[in-house]
DNA sequence: ACCCAGGCATTGG
DNA sequence: CCAATGCATGGG
């Protein structure tokens, strides 16, 4: 971002998107960097649907139990009706979606365990290493510019030797990560879950903020759990996610929302 | 000097 | 199948 313009580079050239009244204001498309505007801004997600739904779970919960205050009523208000407060407080937000696979997968496992600042900081620094320059915008390192660096590289970076190494692994491995998105969730999950340094976090993960897949639901995921927690009170979050269904991915991204603005 | 942060593999029961 | 442990950085 520079100055409220994202600029992202797409096939070595340089890719302008600014936010405008009604929409955004974007450098002219083509058929290589239509699909990528497309998932930076998550347009495939159906937000309408979504709404409809949240208000339609929130009426019928008041119908069901009008003065039967539980848990999540004693803090002001129903369960369900949380979610519809949410689609209304946030109402236009889309997961901007991660538009290349491998750039998904690395920036997951710089993510793992430690802090989002500290992530950033080690991704930002690959990415000065490893990326290519397009105007304003860096390029994320490619698989194949990775291939043949170095386990001591990437640790000067400030990656862990292990995740150096899971780097790596992913990089030289065999794994078709383009063809996962024409997969069932399940099958996308096994596949990535097999490389080492993959657990089912970042599946979860890249099937939600990569392939956009709209019952993805990172129970694992460390501030999901605490936005879950404080929203429904302690309960299984993998199986509360039944509750959301067909909209996970949504409801994990408006839980998430509430972390981002005071 | 700790402790925690949007995990994971390894080891041992 | 579940508990315990090391990992390395950035911020409090």
């Amino acid at each position: 971002m520079h100055d409220g313009v994202l600029h992202r580079a797409v096939g070595g050239r340089e890719l302008r998107i600014a936010a405008a009244r009604g929409g955004v204001d974007v450098d002219p498309l083509d058929s290589d960097t239509e699909p990528v505007v497309s998932r930076l801004l998550g347009l495939e997600f159906d937000l309408a649907a979504f709404y409809a739904w949240a208000g339609g779970i929130a009426g019928e919960a008041a119908d069901a139990r009008p003065e039967t205050p539980d848990a999540a009523g004693a803090r002001g208000t129903t369960a369900e009706s949380s979610l519809a407060q949410l689609a209304a407080r946030f109402a236009g937000l889309r997961p901007s979606l991660a538009p290349d696979p491998f750039e998904a997968l690395v920036t997951s496992i710089t993510a793992q365990q430690v802090s989002l600042r500290s992530a950033v900081a080690i991704r930002n620094r690959l990415i000065g290493r490893f990326g290519m320059r397009a105007g304003l915008a860096w390029a994320f390192p490619t698989r194949r510019r990775l291939v043949d660096a170095t386990e001591q590289e990437l640790v000067a970076l400030g990656f862990s030797r292990r995740k150096a190494d899971y780097v790596l692994g992913l990089a030289r491995s065999e794994l078709d990560l383009t063809a996962l998105a024409a997969l069932p969730d399940e099958e996308v999950k096994a596949r990535i879950v097999q490389q080492r340094g993959l657990g089912e976090w970042t599946a979860d993960w890249f099937l939600a903020r990569h392939l956009g897949r709209p019952q993805a639901w990172p129970a694992g995921d460390l501030a999901l759990r605490k936005a879950v927690s404080a929203f429904y009170g302690d309960v299984d979050v993998r199986a509360a996610g039944a509750r959301f269904e067909p909209f996970q991915n949504l409801t994990a991204h408006y839980l998430l929302a509430t972390f981002l603005t005071p």
